[in-house]
DNA sequence: AATTTATTGTGAAACAAGTCACAAAACATG
DNA sequence: CATGTTTTGTGACTTGTTTCACAATAAATT
């Protein structure tokens, strides 16, 4: 039943990601009009990549004259809409997890973490905007919110363990802090970021590539 | 002169990480040798991958008996041994730095982050088990302690002045948060972690696929 | 209104990554 | 020690991704 679910996601959906940034700071600098060159130069990718991209997603231009920025941002956006005001969960609130539940970010994007959760009884009584509970509230959070998406900060010892019952409690999707592979059923969707690896490979290519 | 360095991590490095963590738990589970398909399962991968990845590696196990645990940590490690007790900044103690920081796992893979800093002075009087420093003393700190990576967690705002700053100071490697694509010098390598992104990601997933 | 120019959109070609299939090797067994 | 079994290592094949090349077309120019 259990199964690695190996969630790698798709590169021209991170692609959509950096262009819609990009397009903000096109945007800011007073522009209105943008060619798939220059958004290709701005994003690290080619001009045709920008342009197969777009087509992926049904994104038209217009000859000649390019994109509209305005255009692309709301194209971009409608991509995504769907999601805007989701609910999520951070579980562990050690360094990590306190560090999110702070992160203004997330609001400006219209990600919500209605609660954090914390086997430890001393934490629970700090607040950082939103509460910190006792891990047996879970349950109910996850009701109460509709929330399918988790922050997992636990330590790596307790992380599948946590997963399990966040799986078992209707969580559908898990971003990952532990440094462990998890194992969830196919259907849950689980995306990995290990620091520790991050920071390795920077320092692995400034000593050998080049 | 200033371009898009777009670093994207090759893929066999990143499943090398994901071997490491899976032969750690297998070693701690009192597993001695491996097979192919043993670690491909766990990591999610075919057996096929794990054995061509360990090939282009030029790591070699044994027809019939498969490989030894110790040997293929020990491989592993070789590849990125030399870059071993290497020394990091982080600049910008928001809540991201600050978790950084004090995040003991880097410890754990033998990379010291040596100092912070901050354009705020009242977080210079802080201390998080490392100094933080006005960001004047960055040069000093960087020719000290001959750093050549940072993490990068400042506001969006001055994350490419900063970037700037670095590159000019001698850092060759940027490991990044702010939610920017940085414009460094061809040999400069960035990684971009962005926390909005990988959120956004898995909440698109769970919404769509399946 | 015809001509020139610049840019998109996309099939075809080239390249990269992953899977398959099987020979070679190591160990086990009779 | 020959035979059978299992697993590695890798060349061939397949699949996926990116780049190339150019027709289509929108705008600018004459």
């Amino acid at each position: 039943m259990k199964q690695v679910t190996k969630h790698v996601i798709r590169n021209d959906l991170k692609r959509l990601f950096t262009y819609r940034l990009c397009l903000i700071g096109f945007k800011r600098k007073g522009f209105d009009r943008i060619y798939s060159y220059n958004l290709g130069e701005e994003a690290g990718v080619t001009a045709e990549q920008v342009r197969k991209d777009f087509s992926v997603f049904k994104i038209k231009g217009n000859k000649k004259s390019g994109y509209k920025i305005n255009d692309l941002l709301h194209a971009i956006n409608e991509i995504f809409k769907y999601q805007h005001n989701q609910h999520v969960i951070v579980v562990g609130m050690g360094n990590i997890g306190k560090a999110l539940v702070q992160y203004k970010r997330f609001i400006l994007r219209k990600m919500v973490i209605v609660a954090s959760f914390d086997i430890d009884p001393s934490k629970q009584s700090k607040r950082f905007g939103i509460p910190v509970m006792p891990m047996e509230m879970m349950g109910e959070i996850i009701k109460k919110f509709h929330v399918k998406v988790a922050i997992l900060a636990v330590p790596d010892i307790s992380a599948q363990d946590t997963a399990n019952i966040l799986v078992d409690q209707g969580i559908t999707g898990i971003l990952n802090f532990a440094p462990v592979i998890l194992k969830v059923p196919d259907d849950i969707i689980v995306s990995n970021i290990n620091l520790c690896d991050e920071l390795e490979s920077v320092i692995y290519y400034t000593q050998k590539v080049m």
